[in-house]
DNA sequence: CTTTCTGTTAGAAA
DNA sequence: ATTTCTAACAGAAA
């Protein structure tokens, strides 16, 4: 579900809440979202330590917390979800809210930490794919070296994009979803860019010329610092640290819009598999 | 009812 | 070495 920029969306929302606020209880609910830890391991270790400051690459986010030693690691994959809640937003807290259906924990929160003030952050996630794991900052480099460029990152230029693509015999929609060449687009903005840009997702890299594959690096970083200033998109699943959903649905033009009209050529929106993704397009506008 | 689809990616297979 | 496919899971949609 998240990808670059509703994943940033929730790091800057969590770093608002929960920077140096003593964590006071872990609370393991499903301990396959701690599977590379032991859950006694990871409750242990997390208990009494505070979170000193948020960090992202790509989609993973990065607690680092108040210790020497430790970092914790957390994907939300498709359906993970991460949401703050003061005490007074809580279930008895006294909230007029809440009794709503947003009431948490639910049957689909993994995790819960409670911090000294009794406010709680939960980790929310239908399908499981997503997870915390511990590791430590001597690591972080290697955690990093995993990743390739991402936009509103100094490094991201048109020679390092460029340089990316250089050689490979892959699509273009291949090459933009592959986390160690570019960090953070997912299925959603892979479509966008590609449609901004006026390039078909299915060509090779190799066939792209120049000038499209400038307007590929110039459109991803204008739709992508757009979609963090909607507060990301949301179809099913995503909510930003509070809950909310992002808006940056209302400006997808290709993304789920198969059978509609282009918003450009008023041409027909098409839906195909590409790298088993589904993948949206305008053959009328696209080429 | 069953089948297919879904915003991700590690790891196996080719 | 690279690229493609499968599996992990749950629920909504068809």
């Amino acid at each position: 579900m998240p990808e670059l920029p509703e994943v940033e969306t929730i790091r800057r929302d969590l770093q608002k809440n929960v920077l140096n606020k003593a964590i006071v209880q872990v609370k393991v609910r499903s301990p396959y979202a701690t599977r590379h830890d032991s859950e006694a391991g990871f409750v242990q270790k997390m208990t009494g330590l505070s979170v000193s400051k948020i960090d992202r690459i790509g989609k993973l986010l990065l607690f680092i917390m108040d210790d020497r030693e430790t970092v914790v690691l957390c994907h939300l994959r498709m359906t993970g979800q991460l949401i703050y809640r003061t005490k007074d937003m809580l279930v008895g807290g006294g909230h007029s809210l809440s009794k709503t259906k947003n009431n948490l924990p639910h049957k689909h929160t993994r995790v819960m930490f409670t911090f000294a003030d009794e406010s709680v952050l939960f980790f929310n996630d239908a399908r499981q794919f997503g997870y915390f794991r511990l590791t430590k900052k001597k690591d972080l480099a290697g955690v990093y070296a995993q990743f390739g460029i991402e936009p509103l990152q100094e490094n991201y230029t048109l020679e390092n994009f460029a340089a990316a693509l250089n050689g490979r015999k892959i699509s273009i929609k291949a090459a933009l979803l592959n986390q160690q060449l570019f960090a953070g687009f997912g299925n959603i903005y892979a479509d966008e860019i590609c449609f901004a840009a006026k390039v078909l997702p299915m060509r090779s890299v190799s066939s792209l010329t120049k000038k499209e594959i400038s307007a590929l690096f110039e459109e991803s970083k204008r739709i992508i610092a757009l979609a963090i200033k909607q507060r990301g998109t949301t179809f099913n699943n995503y909510v930003d640290g509070k809950g909310k959903r992002g808006s940056f649905v209302r400006l997808l033009h290709v993304y789920q819009r198969q059978g509609k009209p282009c918003l450009r050529c008023n041409g027909i929106i098409k839906k195909i598999r590409v790298v088993q993704r589904g993948t949206h397009f305008c053959s009328g506008c696209q080429g």
